[in-house]
Order: C-alpha cells, then sequence, then structure tokens
DNA sequence: ATATTGACTATTTCTTTTTAAAGTTCAAAG
DNA sequence: CTTTGAACTTTAAAAAGAAATAGTCAATAT
C-alpha cells in the first residue's frame, strides 16, 4: 500500500501538473499550488525541495505515462513502421495536450540549450532507447538490418525534432503558439522522414 | 564591364564581411566600417539603405558562393550520395569560416523564430531547391526514385538541421561556441542520416 | 517523530529613468 | 552624381527602485 507520504506528493504533482499545463511554469506560483489544496506554501517545501524539483517531477511523470502507453503498444507490434509512426503520434498528443507544460523547458532552449537538456535530456534518452528497442524488434523481425542500432536511433530522434524545428521556424509567431494547424504539417512530415529513414535501413 | 558603383559597392561588402565574419552583426558599427575604408559614414547610407540591407547583401554574397560552389560540383556528378556529402561539407567550411556572420541570425532565432527566417529564409530555400536538383539527377540516373522531390528535398534539408540541433543541445555552453568537437559530430551525424536517406529512396 | 504553519528573508523579475552609443538623415559642397 | 560634417532619432545598456515570488526556519500541533 501507497505511504502516506506519497500520496501526498502524488496530489501536489497532480494539482501542479494542471497549473503547469495550464499556466505555464513561469506563470504559476507556488503559493497558487497551495492554495488549490489549500495548505500552506511551506509545505510543498516540506515535499519537494524547490519549484524546479516540482516542475521536473511533474515532466519525469507525463513523460513516464507516454512511455507507458508505447511500451504497451509495442507488446502488439506489427510492422517497424507502425510503431515509430504510434510513438510519433504519441508524442505528438502528449506535446499538444501538455503544451505549456513543455514550453518553460523550450523557452530554456532559447536562452540556453544546454540548460534545457538538463530538463528534457532524459526524456530525449527514454525516447532514443524506446527508438532502440523499435529498431531491435525490426532487425529480429528481418525488417531491418542495422549495425550501429544506438547511433541510428539518435539519428531518427535527432531528424525527427528536425522536422518540428523547420516547421516552426517558417510560420509567424508559431514558436510562442504553434497552431493546430503546425502541429499536423509537423506530424506529416515525421512520418514521411520516418517512412523512408526505415526504408533506408532494410536489408 | 562593372559599373564604378557597383565596384564600391563591392568594397563595401568585401569589408562589412570581414568585419561582420569576424565581431559580429551586432559588435560592428557603421564607423568602424566607414573607417575601414577611409570614407564617411554617410557615404555607406548611398550605397546601402541601412545596416540590416548590408548585412543581408553580405550573407547573400557568402551563400551564392557557396550555391556556385556546390554547382560547380554537380557538374562533374558521380552518385547522388557524393554530391549530397559535398553539399553537406561545403556548407559546414562556409559555415565554420563565417561563423560569427550566421551567428546574428541564429541570435534572431532565439528571440523570434519567424523574424530570422527573414535573414535565413532565402538561404534555407536555396538549399532546399540544390537538394532538389540533386535528387532530380539521381532520378534521371535510376539512383533514385521519388514522386515528390521537392518534399524529399525539404525533409532532407530539415532532417540534416536536426542533426545540428540535437548535438549542439548536449554540449555545455556549445551553442554560443560550437567547439570543432561539435561541428565534427554534426557532419558526421548528417552524413550518415543522408545515407540511409538516400537508401530509402532507392528504386 | 512527522507534518504543518505563519512570519521572515533572499532572490528574481519588472518598471522606470537615465545616459551613452550607434543608426540614420540632410543640407551643402566637391 | 558623390561625398561629407553635423544634427537628429532610435536603440541598447546601466542603474535604481519597487513589487512579486521563491525559499527558510523556529514554533506548534498531531
Amino acid at each position: 500500500m501507497p505511504k502516506n507520504v506519497d500520496i501526498k506528493r502524488a496530489k501536489i504533482l497532480d494539482v501542479a501538473k494542471k497549473r503547469f499545463a495550464h499556466f505555464g511554469m513561469a506563470k504559476t506560483t507556488m503559493a497558487e499550488i497551495a492554495k488549490d489544496l489549500s495548505f500552506s506554501k511551506a509545505l510543498l517545501y516540506y515535499y519537494f525541495p524547490d519549484k524546479h524539483s516540482l516542475y521536473t517531477a511533474v515532466m519525469e511523470h507525463v513523460i513516464n505515462d507516454m512511455m507507458q502507453k508505447v511500451e504497451n503498444y509495442l507488446t502488439t507490434i506489427t510492422t517497424v513502421e507502425k510503431a515509430v509512426i504510434f510513438m510519433i503520434e504519441t508524442r505528438m498528443d502528449t506535446f499538444r495536450e501538455n503544451y505549456n507544460l513543455f514550453e518553460y523547458s523550450s523557452s530554456l532552449f532559447m536562452q540556453n540549450p544546454s540548460e534545457m537538456y538538463k530538463n528534457l535530456g532524459p526524456f530525449f534518452e527514454k525516447e532514443r532507447d524506446q527508438y532502440c528497442r523499435i529498431l531491435r524488434i525490426g532487425i529480429q523481425n528481418g525488417e531491418v538490418i542495422d549495425e550501429q542500432v544506438d547511433e541510428s536511433a539518435e539519428l531518427l530522434l535527432f531528424g525527427l525534432m528536425g522536422m518540428r524545428a523547420g516547421v516552426l521556424s517558417k510560420g509567424v509567431n508559431s514558436f510562442l503558439f504553434p497552431s493546430p494547424n503546425d502541429f499536423d504539417r509537423i506530424l506529416s512530415k515525421q512520418k514521411r522522414l520516418a517512412h523512408i529513414f526505415l526504408r533506408g535501413l532494410r536489408p
């Protein structure tokens, strides 16, 4: 059974997630989160050392959910391409739904990419590992032949990220508020890239 | 024969390029450029409407040189992959040699990507067109089969850009001062991506 | 011992003001 | 048509002050 402490932590994470996803990290104050839970600000610091840790914990939670979703799908895998597409779509959904949550990390990227990497780094690594797994499954299936799976997975990840950067750099103001249209364009480019990429790994 | 005006414009461009490439756009003043040429600041404004136009003109010049280099190479083309690699390398060389020149455009990207697009947009489009040409040659050679060349060229361009973003986001401070090491890592990843990508376009 | 708080302090962020520097214009001269 | 010195305007950096918010801690309650 979960300890009392864990339950409270979970409650805090839940409320914080809502605030962060709605208003973003910067425009959410610790006082507000405390008020939502109707207890004191100081108590937040009893459960989380600082705001940044709270944010990171929320991120981790969201990302783990996403990874779990993909993980489950992988058990019913049919083709490598379908797996990759599922992953891209799941990722995009997560991004769409929690845009303001990620926005903070993205804005860090603007100022200092390496600072951002401390936030999103573990995220990227999990994603890369996920792609690794998918590729390995493909190798077993005989769909894919690849000597450097880790490297290829990273290539794919970076390439897909490039679609995002490329599309967003074109639109006016789109970096601040990616329109649904932007999301669609990114997604479709990502799918096409994935298709070509996987084709390039065929035996 | 070139007109006198053109010669002077070229001289200004030359001096401005040196300053921009060395100290960057922001830390170069019109007064300094004028002084280098030992004529008055006001005269610069006789040849160029404003500083930004001068910067853009320099960029265009550098980019055109680069494009020309690739253009020449394409006449001696052997395989599509070699052409792409030549292009990637030429691009990287240009970037390395004129880093501070591009830095201004990159910094615009940090603040407002769409603003940057006004600077680098034409650049990207030329690059994309170049990739288009290469792919079309590949189609004629029978190396490549592709229904949507324009789209594929953009995919490749964005994908390669992703290698850059991906590598740079990892290193500490690397965005401000990409180390030679960073350049090498980007280049090698770009080459590998290009290889897989082109393989994916084979008949 | 663990959980909780109010009151306090320390930082960060935002605004405003100021000042210097750099971009830009223009009438006049070569 | 070119070129310039001097004046003008705009931008950018620095300083200062105020407000908001992150973070601490001794005291209290369970």
